[in-house]
DNA sequence: GCCAACGTTGGC
DNA sequence: GCCAACGTTGGC
């Protein structure tokens, strides 16, 4: 099982949004890099949501339920690009922000930081432990 | 194949 | 709104 990252601007597709549908096609990807992650993505592996531009932060967890098949909404051929389908799990107790992530030695190397632009990425398993950590409640907070 | 110009993403 | 990073396009 393998982990991921998906960004999204939460005024064009946002994790309210996501709950809502219970299900999302994951199209529009035109980076071939992160059309290569989408790729690599299998059924049940989990996802990280994260909004980017407005309060960026990780927001959600979702899964894949459907691996890579061609876009549906290219129409120019051939059709070099692929959606996946994914449903949320669980919203974050507390989003967890890129200001904390960047704060937190243990993302030094964390895609999300390195190649800010990415939209589809891999996280290894301790980023992403670390990060459903840091968005849970526990005894003790608020 | 190189590189300048330009467009897009996304943080701040 | 600005700008850095970086991907794409097109002239040569």
């Amino acid at each position: 099982m393998s982990y991921w990252l998906v960004k999204s601007e939460p005024e064009t597709y946002g994790w309210h949004q996501f709950i809502q549908q219970g299900r999302a096609v994951w199209d529009g990807v035109r980076n071939y890099q992160a059309r290569n992650n989408l790729m690599a993505m299998q059924p049940g592996d989990l996802v990280l949501f994260y909004h980017s531009v407005t309060k960026p932060a990780v927001v959600g967890l979702a899964r894949v339920v459907r691996g890579a098949y061609p876009d549906p909404t290219v129409t120019k051929v051939p059709n070099r690009w692929v959606v996946v389908e994914l449903e949320p799990v669980l919203a974050l107790d507390k989003p967890v922000s890129l200001g904390q992530i960047k704060a937190d030695p243990r993302f030094a190397a964390i895609a999300l930081i390195r190649q800010s632009r990415l939209s589809v990425m891999p996280v290894r398993p301790d980023e992403f432990d670390r990060i459903l950590e840091l968005g849970t409640l526990v005894d003790g907070d608020q």
